[in-house]
DNA sequence: CTACAGGT
């Protein structure tokens, strides 16, 4: 079957795909050559009333709790229609920041309902990409034919609400995810009616096998990254150290930077220097490239001299950099040794919290027989729910299973479970006391009110707040 | 989040 791309952008309840929620999705399957086929997709998503959004995000989009409870479908409903339709053989899923951001927030809903995380952007032989690292290595590499925005503080930019103002992609609403996922199309249409060849490149990249070969070459890439400064367009030359230990990744040496005072560092010095994150902190030229996050890599010969000059990149220093980290030893050890001081690996749970099950999906993968067990759930229906026993091998899906069902099937507990779900709100939202998210939540809303820049319209969407958490707040 | 930009 023919590949189409998917794009698709969010509207959440707050940045933390673990803690937060969708509100609304919005989505356009188009064709390779970015015509759309069939009508956009539009959902308003019920916040569950187990959840407390940011009030900064909701007056960001402007999408109140009550109106999702009014208008929306459940989670549960939404990823059915998710999985049943918008994912299709030869799916490749694309956003602005998807990557980092949108796409975690469906595995998280996904893994909350019983489905399987993962399987929708491989299966199938449906795939993901990404547009920010693709705009970002255009604006570096081949800026031509397109105009680059720049942020009031007078540094590059590539913020899509920005690149719709200055390019004229669209007269819609910022922060609207139907919207925004228009915008994502025309200026993936701008950039491939520009820059078609390095569109077509960087999207047959998004392959993470790819990737690997590219970066495991015996010669440096370019490489464009949001873990870059803006001053050089976020771009540079870099080499690979070696292969990240513990995931699918390289470490990944910045080659602007002379390596020679980091060669021979022990890992806790390292370690010290790459977790330095205080205003005073020097550069640290080591960052870890994601195989499967469809990093925007090319090989040197994209780059010709008038490039690199603009880059402010020596090519000579670059050299002399290369040939020092080709020459020294145990330097990839050292890094992740380093790595391990950081980041010091997780200790398996023994005994799965109830109230942190719903943001373990990445406590490990799912066994076979529980993925079976899984789409029983899923495929409980309101007559079925209250008797249905499922024994999983693994606790967080035991301890997923109550919170499934009071969100899903409120009218069909037992006195026991509904309880036992008042409590659990209890504990989410009122544990703490003056710490309690309720507490912060209604601060929050207190703060953004009393702002001289808050017009009346965010005072009227801050006044729905506050009846909100009073009316999901459950008896102390 | 993971490192100073991008997403809400």
């Amino acid at each position: 079957m023919a590949s189409t791309f998917y794009f698709y952008d969010l509207e959440t309840s707050g940045i933390s795909p673990r803690r937060d929620r969708i509100m609304q999705f919005g989505g356009q399957r188009t064709d390779l050559s970015l015509k759309p086929i069939g009508k956009p997709d539009n959902f308003i998503i019920k916040l569950d009333d187990d959840v407390l959004p940011q009030p900064d995000a909701i007056l960001t989009h402007d999408i109140t709790p009550q109106k999702t409870r009014a208008d929306g479908l459940s989670e549960r409903e939404f990823l059915h229609f998710f999985t049943d339709k918008i994912v299709q053989p030869g799916t490749i899923f694309v956003g602005f920041n998807n990557i980092r951001f949108d796409d975690e927030f469906i595995r998280f809903s996904l893994w909350r309902n019983f489905f399987d995380a993962y399987e929708w952007q491989w299966k199938l032989n449906c795939s993901r990409w990404d547009l920010l690292d693709v705009a970002r290595m255009t604006r570096a590499l081949r800026p031509d034919g397109i105009q680059w925005p720049f942020a009031p503080d007078g540094k590059p930019t590539v913020r899509l609400e920005m690149m719709a103002t200055i390019n004229k992609l669209s007269h819609s609403s910022v922060h609207d995810a139907a919207s925004d996922v228009r915008v994502s199309i025309a200026l993936a249409r701008l950039i491939r009616l520009k820059q078609p060849k390095l569109f077509e490149y960087l999207l047959n990249l998004r392959n993470k096998t790819k990737v690997e070969v590219l970066v495991n070459g015996s010669e440096p890439v370019v490489y464009t990254s949001g873990h870059y400064p803006n001053e050089y367009e976020k771009t540079t030359m870099a080499m690979m150290v070696g292969p990240r230990a513990d995931q699918p990744g390289a470490l990944m040496y910045d080659l602007r930077i002379d390596p020679k005072p980091f060669l021979k560092l022990e890992p806790a010095q390292l370690a010290k220097l790459w977790s330095d994150h205080s205003k005073e902190a020097k550069y640290f030229p080591v960052k870890i490239l994601s195989y499967n996050r469809c990093p925007a890599i090319a090989p040197l010969n994209v780059l010709d001299k008038k490039d690199a000059k603009r880059l402010g990149l020596d090519l000579k220093k670059v050299d002399k950099h290369l040939a020092k980290l080709k020459a020294a030893d145990g330097f990839a050890d050292r890094l992740n040794k380093a790595l391990e001081i950081i980041h010091p690996p997780k200790q398996p749970k023994l005994v799965v919290n109830e109230d942190e099950v719903d943001g373990l999906l990445y406590d490990g993968f799912v066994s076979q027989p529980d993925k079976t067990r899984m789409s029983v759930v899923r495929a409980a229906d309101a007559e079925t729910i209250s008797d249905l026993t499922v024994d999983f091998d693994d606790e967080r899906l035991t301890a997923l299973l109550p919170l499934y069902k009071a969100r899903n099937f409120p009218k069909n507990l037992t006195s026991v479970e509904a309880a036992n779900w008042e409590k659990f709100k209890a504990r989410k939202l009122l544990a703490g006391g003056e710490g309690s998210a309720a507490a912060k939540y209604f601060q929050r809303i207190s703060e953004l009110a009393s702002k001289p820049m808050t017009s009346r319209q965010q005072k009227h969407v801050l006044k729905e707040l506050e009846i909100y958490g009073e009316s999901i707040l459950p008896a102390a």
